[in-house]
DNA sequence: CGTTCATATTGCAACGTGGCATGCCACGTT
DNA sequence: AACGTGGCATGCCACGTTGCAATATGAACG
């Protein structure tokens, strides 16, 4: 049974708001009543009741972190990231997982818990700009990745289309001619695989390579079997490839996988570059180059987002972090 | 603005307890009453209020996590079992990382989140059993490995012993007479890798095989980069092994990409096992052999223990759940 | 000695909900 | 006609906390 403010304040002989004023390091209080007070929490071993305080003050403490799922090694990191920089701001991080399923994305964004959390961190899949935005308005709510949804939501991401176009370039720079990209999702409302492709084709194109239908492989989700499935297509396709860039480390772990597995040597016959620099990629082997987003900075900005988004309305923001090439043995 | 059970009662003519009824569906309502409140309903959007439950009811959806750090893929695919077994009980799972810190695994224990939790899901790493049972009665708590605090707390786990002299035997039975072990903590009270160790030495000993101290490499930690130390440290010893059983597949791949780096040949010159089965082994080039504990069951186990416990009031328990060994081409 | 002021402490109310007990009404029974 | 029964609906209260406004205390000053 744990003790309240009433109970410490009956064996203190104050006042439950004194109490109410210790606790919360209100100034007022006389240094000899305050170590009273205090000696009586420290007996009754006193924790604050969070719902009574949450009923009152109407926050939670709790921030909740909406994504497709949570065992994929990139949304694991950066939830990682999140869960440390929260509790600079006495924050909790929640984890809901949408399976990448739009009902469910939907019923997150304002569910239930929708209404006891002071904010909403929301990695879309399938749910398009416009459906994201039309939503009641309770807690706020930062995106991650870049969505069209400019002046009205708050988002942080990485320049995709820059980003892609780099590692397309330094494809290019190395001699690579023939290649691949793998992770499109036309399926997909959510634009960030469409701007990968933008980045790469815009590459190709200034560099005067050939580029085409055959050249681009669509995938369901982004698992590192997608990208096995996805590399085993095209090289049974016959298309003559000297290089695949993947739209996730893990595509690109799924596909170098095959080409190992077909006896392919990375990176002499095959170039394997991805996206996201997760730790698996670093240890691989050959160790994967790939594109590496600040993690820690895009968790940091959208903490600093919500935070700023409740302490005043105000428009959305588009927030860019930096990213940058880490160049390993796979391109 | 959110709308409450005193909003809707007016606006559908009736009284606030009426309102609750219809929405905690309490039969006693008359289909007409029913039909119109849950008009108004629909028609504010309300929805319960968390806040208020909580202080009413005591119950607050959550389940916290506690655990050294998310970003491991060993614990990310067990938050996503987690995460989506939770759904069942109508909780919600609640992230909260400890790096491994004793203080901060005790802070956790019991701190102000502890009180606002119906549940704990523990993944201890510094602290002794003792001191984890020793902590006041707040939530029900359930830890994650195997730890001596039978009859005190609950527990899940698989059984590590078993599993990794099953894996070791493994390596004897394919023709390895030199098996190192990589993973070893004797600084931790933690007793995961020693009965992994012990495993691992009784299949030796009942195989007939040597083994010692300079077979035995200790880690600080459990990251790929603390496989790599430890391969290094083992190969620059100048022991001689044809085999390494690594206490994680985090391990086994920071280990095997420093093999395969040296110009040894994995399985040829060194057989490689790890433990967890994470994603990345299934597609690391070998495909990594390990130990693979059914992580759903964990789960499943671990959540049904929370909601037993925090019915009625009972001794600790013991739950082993089932592994298996995934042999593939590493080992 | 009375007034003023700063400091220290307090009581009241309200956040939104659900348990409890009770009130009300219509209908059927004696 | 009086009474009992059961279906519905309601009012009151408490959960633990904190904002607000008010009050008590003591010191300083005219």
């Amino acid at each position: 049974m744990a003790a309240n403010l009433r109970q410490v304040a009956a064996r203190a002989g104050v006042s439950v708001r004194t109490v109410s004023n210790v606790v919360s390091g209100f100034p007022l209080v006389a240094p000899a009543t305050r170590e009273r007070v205090q000696r009586v929490i420290d007996e009754l071993q006193y924790k604050p009741n969070a719902a009574a305080r949450h009923l009152r003050g109407g926050r939670s403490g709790l921030v909740a972190l909406v994504l497709p799922e949570i065992a994929s090694p990139y949304f694991g990191e950066l939830a990682g990231h999140l869960a440390d920089g929260a509790e600079a701001y006495t924050w909790t991080l929640l984890v809901q997982q949408t399976g990448g399923d739009a009902t469910r994305e939907r019923e997150l964004l304002d569910g239930v818990r929708g209404q006891a959390v002071d904010g909403l961190i929301v990695s879309p899949w399938a749910l398009s700009p416009a459906e994201l935005t039309r939503r009641p308005d309770s807690a706020p709510l930062v995106l991650l990745g870049e969505q069209d949804a400019d002046g009205l939501l708050d988002h942080v991401a990485i320049d995709n289309v820059a980003a892609a176009a780099a590692m397309t370039r330094h494809l290019i720079t190395s001699g690579r001619t023939r290649i691949a990209a793998i992770g499109l999702q036309p399926h997909l409302a959510n634009g960030t695989a469409a701007r990968r492709a933008e980045g790469y084709r815009q590459a190709l194109r200034a560099g005067g390579i050939a580029y085409g239908k055959e050249l681009e492989v669509d995938v369901e989700s982004l698992h590192r079997a997608d990208g096995a499935a996805a590399m085993r297509r095209l090289l049974d396709a016959g298309t003559e490839v000297d290089a695949v860039f993947c739209f996730s480390d893990q595509l690109a772990l799924g596909a170098m996988h095959v080409a190992l597995e077909r006896g392919l040597s990375v990176p002499g016959d095959l170039a394997v570059a991805g996206f996201d620099d997760i730790e698996d990629g670093r240890y691989a082997n050959p160790a994967l180059t790939t594109v590496s987003p600040d993690k820690a900075a895009l968790a940091e900005a959208a903490l600093a987002c919500l935070a700023s988004h409740s302490r005043e309305p105000r428009p959305g923001r588009r927030i860019v972090v930096p990213h940058h090439l880490e160049i390993r043995r796979s391109a």
